[in-house]
DNA sequence: TAAGTGACGGAGG
DNA sequence: GCCTCCGCCACTT
């Protein structure tokens, strides 16, 4: 068996993960940012993937900057994630989600929305 | 120590 | 929108 590695950067990107709301996704690049670790969009997929169950994270709101989910169509963990998100009324055609709608947009979306442009 | 791998991202075609 | 290439970084072999 081979140990789980223990990055200290794990517990912060899982407690990002936590601020998305319902119904609304981020990228994982996003993520990597918000959590103070710009660039290490990578590490974000490894830390969710070693996410205890206890601590609940929402994983499948984590997509990449394409607005697609990371896994292969049609695999377990695709359908898994995409009737998850389904559930919170987020529309998934093709693996595909359209970020222009779905993405969470933390406080910058009031001040955008003020600005007109 | 080097090379390979992957729940990524951005630029280009 | 799709695909390829390259840069990136933690981890494995």
């Amino acid at each position: 068996m081979s140990d789980k590695p223990e990055n200290p950067n794990y517990k912060r990107i899982w407690a990002t993960v936590l601020l998305i709301p319902k119904g609304k996704v981020a990228s994982y690049g996003q993520i990597a940012d918000l959590a103070g670790l710009p660039g290490k969009a990578r590490l974000v997929g490894r830390a969710l993937g070693f996410a205890p169950k206890s601590i609940k994270v929402p994983w499948h709101r984590v997509i990449n900057s394409q607005g697609k989910i990371s896994f292969p169509i049609g695999s377990e963990h695709f359908e898994q994630q995409k009737g998850l998100l389904q559930t919170e009324q987020v529309v998934v055609l093709n693996g595909r989600i359209k970020l222009k709608e779905f993405q969470w947009q933390p406080d910058l979306s009031e001040l955008l929305f003020k600005l007109e442009y």
